[in-house]
DNA sequence: GATGGATATATTGGCTGCCAATATATAGCA
DNA sequence: TGCTATATATTGGCAGCCAATATATCCATC
């Protein structure tokens, strides 16, 4: 996979992989990584950015979490944040829609042949 | 449709829609409008540069066409663009599983439950 | 014969958005 | 004491597409 690929979709993958529950910025890293087999590897300097964006946009909430060990961000999705997620995957429907019809068109489906 | 879609697809779609046979650079950017149902508006600032790009890198070749009306640059697939355009469906098809399974998980499948 | 729109190609400058590199710090293991 | 994993953060760079602009032909309309 291309680095440069999630270029446009970054944040519906870091809204979605929060839509289960909270996580902070490394574990938001590592659950794209997984649930994406490997094929997707976020940046710090990709996701830290995005996610302080997402949050002053009121899309995520942040707190820190200080439950023993090492400092951590928590972060969460916010009301807006869902609303933003179900957009981000329309959207994604309406891209793979598009660019996939132009990548392999459907041989005239439709009145009869 | 935003603007910066087609970003890091742009070749396979020039690549695709002049599978079926030559087109010249105004029609490729119809043709990519019309199999896409008018999702995908590309600029000439876009695709003909594109279309340069890919003469040089050998997956295009053009040659003037002057038979009667206006001059036209007509571009065809080579051998090395066919199986680029063999690569770019195959690339596209990982990209939207990668991107795909992070917006929306498969819930566990298989081991049984 | 002038105007305007569709067709057709081409170039320049600019900006978005992600990455690479770098920095810092803690924890655990050898 | 050194290495790796965990954890957050910032800076600079640049690939790649778009917007704007320029030119030219053909055809319809006035």
């Amino acid at each position: 996979m291309k680095a440069d690929a999630v270029r446009g979709h970054l944040d519906g993958l870091l809204l979605a992989v929060l839509e289960p529950g909270p996580l902070h910025g490394y574990a938001i890293i590592t659950a794209v990584q997984r649930r994406s087999a490997g094929a997707l590897e976020l940046r710090t300097g990709t996701v830290y950015p995005a996610l302080n964006r997402l949050e002053r946009t009121g899309l995520l909430r942040s707190s820190w979490d200080s439950t023993g060990e090492r400092k951590r961000r928590r972060y969460e999705l916010t009301d807006a944040g869902r609303r933003a997620l179900a957009e981000e995957r329309s959207a994604w429907q309406a891209f793979t829609a598009a660019i996939g019809s132009v990548l392999d068109p459907a041989p005239h489906p439709g009145h009869a042949g």
